[in-house]
DNA sequence: CGCTGTGTTGACAGGTCTCAATATAAGTGG
DNA sequence: CCACTTATATTGAGACCTGTCAACACAGCG
């Protein structure tokens, strides 16, 4: 279990031996899956939540004519299904775009988290929040922004979620998604998602071979996404306060 | 205190008296500010929240060009401010469109939550989930759907959260919106939102009259913005046995 | 070799934006 | 209360962006 990659959490705070035990303690056997299966869809009833330990995987919703919307593509750290335990029926589909391992977190295990380790409940609190500020970034991308900007802001934060994995990790991205997936990302169209793609490679800003795109410019990119740059809180005051209490 | 909107948590699961107790206690004292006060910008160092008591506030960032990206209309019984808690600057401008009355609760009181109240602490947890589910159909929507089918979708979301406050609330909106601010929440721009509002008038779908908004065909209108029906769970298993635990 | 999925291209229609100008409402100071 | 200023709403014409439909190219795979 030492080889979780925790680096998620530890961006935030850094946890204690405890606390990753607590955490290792929670997950189920791993499972691989091969690429194109469904974790869960949109609507099914659902008692748990994953861990995403390798492989790249699509959260997004079906609508109608064949598209869809995809609200993020997890990569390996991430906590998968969350959303959906506020509701009855999961509010996303979980498609997996390569083979994938992930453990499984059934909820009580998950509830117990609060009770026994408030310290970690808080940082998972935080991880959620900083999803919701990702997700606000996307909404003004599509909202406010062209289609040319979204493809940029879309490489641009994949490549520095790669990166913050692992710092060297080079501006290259192999992405295992179509255009037609890359579409449904952006909120375009699969034909223009190739034009832009195009327009992007003879601006000088990425160069393509096969699904290999590589950010020729990425400062170029930054640019033309204009994000904004979040930076994430080390200095919990409250938190180490917190666990004070419990020493 | 025993007036606060405190609905939002009870659509989740029902609180003890010491949650509540301790809810409020959470709290300082009520501040009152006029509309179009900034009660902080994209940007700022934040060290509290808030809780909303009452009047209407947008969440959202500016882009430039004098536009801007809302996320989110908050309402009576919101939390405000909670997202920017993951990052070291503020990652949204939250502005009173009406006057508003607001509790502001200080990080360090939050954190203390997650000791003391981890039950309560998990119920948070869910309504941020909520929230980010609230964020992927809106990220659908703008994604998605034409300008026509997102105005429906807006007036359809708002009524139904007037209504979930409010189970008697009318099926007429009093926005304080502009259109130019309409626009910023759909992701258009002004001169469309007004077009597109004609077409819901002409069509017969609201009806208008200075800023109010009546929903004549509140079916049609949920069809036309075809957005998912999501369900809250009550039925939290592990958030019974939590309480258990501390009984 | 012929499937099948994906990428690419073209022509055209439709949605949305831009840039005005004007009308109406709201707010302000006299 | 009016005259004035300002904000907001409405309208029109044209350009631009994006979608639609259809055909074709290309690759992987049996």
């Amino acid at each position: 279990m030492a080889d979780l990659p925790l680096n998620r959490f530890r961006e935030f705070v850094d946890l204690t031996e405890a606390e990753l035990a607590a955490l290792a303690a929670l997950c189920g056997e791993p499972e691989r899956l091969p690429a194109r299966s469904v974790l869960h869809s949109q609507g099914d009833r659902v008692d748990r939540i994953y861990f995403l330990v390798s492989g790249w995987l699509a959260s997004g919703v079906a609508v109608p004519q064949g598209v869809q919307q995809i609200f993020k593509i997890h990569l390996p750290g991430d906590m998968l299904g969350v959303p959906s335990m506020a509701v009855t029926r999961a509010a996303e589909t979980l498609t997996a775009l390569t083979p994938i391992t992930v453990l499984p977190i059934q909820m009580e295990a998950f509830g117990e988290l609060f009770t026994e380790q408030p310290r970690l409940a808080a940082v998972l609190f935080l991880c959620v929040q900083y999803e919701r500020v990702a997700l606000m970034d996307r909404l003004t991308s599509i909202g406010r922004s062209r289609s040319l900007s979204r493809l940029a802001a879309f490489f641009v934060h994949i490549y520095d979620r790669l990166h913050a994995i692992d710092a060297r990790h080079p501006p290259t991205l192999d992405l295992p998604l179509t255009q037609a997936e890359l579409a449904d990302l952006v909120g375009i169209t699969a034909v223009h998602v190739n034009r832009k793609l195009q327009e992007l490679e003879t601006t000088g800003l990425i160069a393509r071979k096969r699904s290999r795109i590589e950010l020729v410019d990425v400062d170029g990119l930054r640019r033309l996404a204009d994000l904004p740059a979040h930076r994430l809180r080390r200095d919990y005051g409250w938190l180490r306060d917190n666990a004070a209490d419990r020493a």
